[in-house]
DNA sequence: ATCTCAATTATTGTTGACAATATATAGCCG
DNA sequence: CGGCTATATATTGTCAACAATAATTGAGAT
């Protein structure tokens, strides 16, 4: 139940695999617009393969909810309606609630002190605001990894962070960041790390909960823009 | 996000998707044992189809985790070790814990209606024992399925009984039906439902993850078997 | 006899062509 | 002029052959 193999020497990489990073970045990174037909043949020529390994792809693509395909109508980009966002924060609530109250029984003290590190590093890239609020996110989501990976269960590591990352990661570009929730969020993360230190599993989770719910919030909050589900 | 379309008119079966079905079928079922190594050509032609739509299946289980592959090295049936089993009760704790939760602000009284039948009907099932444990099983999933669909979140639904329906029934058939767990089981199912009428979200959702923990924690006490991991 | 290495075999990855289905276009009828 | 049907086009589903990689077998040396 490996994520990724990060550290095997003579991984080798297929056609397919590449097409999937490719695939990915292009709509996470808003190359490709939720909702976005996604034709093999063009997908095929613009990536230089044959549409074999691009359907591969796709196919791995819908099962990390990136891509809808309906059977001989095609594939299309994710459009989440507002609905399916507010879901997706139920769902991250109760996986990393569970995340949080087991790193509490199993992380240990050097990766303690890693989580430390890393939330010294944002209050200083939230101190001097000119930091670019992407790498804040992309911190901001490693906290939530790093209590994953802590959390000893690897299915739960890889629910969250493989099959939904790139989902959160495009959802959140345009929610996070509303004024005062990046030092907010901060302060929740510090209270997380402290359940985790004294051990209190029962606590990190509700802690973990309510930090989720509050991004909850601020999304069910928000006008329900266009929906195109 | 639609787990299958049930009720889709002309729902155009695909080639893939019947060898999804009957691959499935075939390992739950146990004609392909754990671990065994799947060859795509020996596959193509028990299914009387070609490696295409094949492998379209086989990458759609790996997806479910029925199956585990690694590139130019093939695929196999999944082997749980005890720990992963273990981690897979400790993820279906985290979302039926939420489901209970979300599904007492949203279960309908028709819902409500169907799910004490249910539970009756498990009951009797008991008392006559002979009554195959083949149907109780299912049945006690419908149980916990019934309760998804209530909470009213497609995705934690999919999540829960499409992307792991299968692995859980593979998995359950040798370790459910201990000696007192049936009765035991058919009161803490009661208990859930108590707590959904009477709109207790907080008291539902302690009540299936002590349920769900009960029988992780009867896996956990069982030797751990021959571990081909 | 056992280990190492090379050649062979088998299996997976990839490709382009063909078939079946769905979408778009144009013509017809009311 | 609007809605419907039939044709035409485009897109997805399926197949069989080819290329690249991994697993296996056998020979040779120590």
């Amino acid at each position: 139940m490996a994520a990724s193999r990060p550290n095997s020497p003579a991984s080798t990489t297929t056609l397919a695999d590449r097409i999937l990073a490719d695939l990915t970045a292009a709509i996470v990174e808003g190359d490709l617009s939720p909702g976005e037909k996604l034709r093999e043949p063009d997908l095929a020529r613009r990536f230089g393969t044959s549409r074999g390994p691009l359907r591969d792809a796709l196919r791995r693509l819908e099962s990390r909810r990136l891509v809808v395909a309906t059977p001989n109508a095609g594939a299309r980009v994710v459009s989440l309606s507002h609905e399916q966002l507010l879901a997706l924060y139920e769902l991250r609530e109760a996986l990393e609630g569970q995340t949080a109250r087991l790193a509490a029984e199993r992380i240990s003290a050097a990766e303690l002190g890693e989580l430390e590190r890393l939330l010294d590093t944002h209050a200083a890239e939230i101190e001097r605001r000119h930091g670019r609020e992407y790498f804040r996110q992309q911190g901001d989501l490693d906290f939530h990894f790093r209590i994953a990976k802590a959390s000893g269960n690897a299915l739960l590591y890889d629910t969250l962070c493989v099959d939904h990352y790139q989902l959160m990661r495009l959802y959140r570009t345009k929610f996070s960041n509303r004024f005062g929730r990046p030092n907010r969020a901060l302060a929740e993360h510090r209270r997380v790390l402290e359940a985790l230190k004294d051990r209190d599993g029962e606590l990190a989770e509700l802690l973990m909960r309510r930090h989720i719910r509050a991004a909850r919030d601020t999304i069910a909050a928000e006008p329900p823009s266009t929906d195109t589900t």
